[in-house]
DNA sequence: AATGAATGAGCCTTCATTCAT
DNA sequence: GATGAATGAAGGCTCATTCAT
């Protein structure tokens, strides 16, 4: 795996010239935003900074948001609800093994947010979820369930057709998602002291204790 | 399980004015600081809301510590070290199989952490540590790694043993630890939001996944 | 002497608010600090009480200044060292009696700091040297030892010409300038206790001794 | 002049054992409260540090002062009005010449206040005087009225008998003072600066001055 | 649309003062 | 008398928000 690290789209700082699309402008403040979020948490992020990171000043953010709270819902209302609705289409119409699609589903999720800036999406929601419920709710409610969904489909087809053993569901679901949450988790805290997991390694061993932990007989189908 | 969900020693806030106990004081201003700093974030947290709770007043914080982040500093240095030390002691003197070794361990991790106050540090260290290198340098190289230690001698014995399969150990540790991590996680986070996952439940899923996918032949051994 | 008692050129609080005058603020802002610290003393002048007096908020003092201690700083650096330059030159240039220019220079500095909002400083590097080590060496580097080799010029020129009795030049330098700055110390302290000297006399008093002190043989050249 | 640069009967901040005299306790907390006003000012002086100064605790300053206010103005209202009384009662039985006396006044005044501890009040009474208009007031009519009074006698007696020349006398009594003033000012101030006047040539030099600019015809009479 | 000077509410921190021991 | 833990009002400083340009 000789990629970069953690591939991050950055926002670029150069304060390019006035004209700029119109539409564009938001996404760039809520990139900038959830950087500085996931960084320091809400209230220790001060808008001066995401203006600064976003090349723009402080003024301009509250011509596309109302307060520095509509900021932080419009970060986490952004662009993780279209990767589900890939997956759930993905899903739907895979033919494979029931393993290979829990497979196929999580190494999805780990390249599309886990690897990505979105990922800090769920350490935000983590950090901060007391401070605003209505996000939290929204969150919950848009994002967890729907992958909650998903996933459930996957176990409940392998159990269906006898590839899985079977277990409550339910806790499976955040049992075997865990280990990516914290995998993304750590990426945004402690990774910094000098713990540095390989994401490949750790992916390949969670499946590998995943895959014999769920399939009766033998553990590579 | 018919005991209270989530005990909590909660702080007496009787305010006996002007009693002198320099000795209890600290702990429960601790106590105060680790509740409110889990559910605010640091940054979010009054030190009036901390004083209130501890039933003193703002100006008595500064008798025992020398800034909010002084505070901070000891609500994590505080408490977690002497179970550390008690889980090397058990791990040690064992003499059973190691499956049941790895169940305990994890078992007592969640009954004298993940299911106390003290499951809060976890939380904000995630939240916080990029705020606070110097404070998670030092929950990494006293806790964290202590942690690791004792989980790697588990597993290399069953390993050692024949037992558990062999697999990359240090991400093992992670990927065995994760679902314990994410529970108390979310204990502090949408936990509030409907989603009650019960841990007891969520435990057994995960020893169950976790013996059949260490375990060679059959799941239980 | 018929003009207002010490004219002060009082900060003007109109509030315009929200004008736009980046360049004339800092100005405006340390004369009204300055009126405050030498009145008040630097601790127990409220920053508060500077903006209000300035005509602004106070958030708008750190605009500016990165803190109370900063401004202070700029209130002793502003204004002072430029006036010295002219004594420089003026005493260069002179051609007359060395008692007339001695008269000159005292006169100069009464008139241009000692009658003026000016004379503020030394009377605040009096009272707050010992707290502001560095500002006071600043103050002692670029104020006093400037103005005592002006004033050791002057009565070098003298003795050498035989118009003053030979004396201790350095010590003589002290003797000499102290009724000056008794004279603006009282303003800003027990002045206000109905001990009102007038300085127009107590110039002429100064001025005579001086010369009957100075001079040989007669008191007027 | 081989004595100590400036004698100064230092708070003994040896903690002495229980008994102590009941009366020497109030004139210890002054003498410690006067030199930290002095040297920081009043308002940036802590009780915490007078009280570590006299060697007792916070709570002892209020067994003897009310308030940090009324221990100013004990500090202020002690000490200096018997030294006037000596001083008033020296000049009415003085006999010799009036130079003589003037010289004898103003040196006494430099040994017995202007070199002790005691010279910190005028410092004081400069800098805290707005502060502080009754304590000044108080000074005002109990120290330099009376202070002024002995001088005022001085000169008359001089110029009544020809001895000096005829000058507006009140404010040549604050030309005269100045430089003395101006020394403990310095010694409380600058003094740290580096710029260290050594006292003697300095009154030497003023009396010098003096003299020939007070007598008639000749310097020394 | 974009800027950035200005605002003022709010929080951390200090310290004079009190009082139970 | 003496102590020092506790208090709470006050002040320095920050920063989200506004608005004239």
């Amino acid at each position: 795996m000789n990629k970069p690290a953690f591939p991050s789209p950055a926002v670029s700082a150069t304060r390019a010239p006035r004209r700029r699309r119109k539409d564009a402008r938001p996404s760039e403040l809520t990139a900038a935003a959830l950087e500085l979020f996931v960084e320091k948490g809400f209230a220790a992020t001060r808008l001066d900074d995401i203006a600064a990171r976003a090349g723009v000043s402080k003024g301009t953010l509250y011509l596309y948001f109302d307060s520095k709270e509509a900021l932080f819902k419009a970060v986490v209302e952004e662009g993780i609800v279209p990767l589900l609705a890939a997956a759930e289409q993905k899903m739907a119409e895979y033919q494979g093994s029931s393993v290979d699609l829990l497979r196929l589903l999580l190494l999805r999720w780990w390249e599309q947010i886990g690897e990505t800036r979105l990922a800090g999406v769920p350490k935000l929601i983590i950090s901060e979820s007391r401070n605003f419920p209505e996000v939290a709710q929204y969150y919950h409610d848009n994002v967890i369930l729907r992958g909650r969904a998903v996933m459930r489909s996957v176990l409940q087809r392998g159990m269906d057709s006898g590839e899985f053993r079977v277990l409550d569901i339910d806790t499976a679901i955040d049992v075997i998602f865990s280990p990516l949450l914290m995998l993304v988790v750590w990426r945004f805290s402690l990774y910094f002291c000098g713990q540095k997991t390989d994401p490949a390694t750790f992916l390949q061993t969670h499946f590998d204790l995943l895959v014999h932990g769920l399939c009766p007989q033998k553990g590579k189908p």
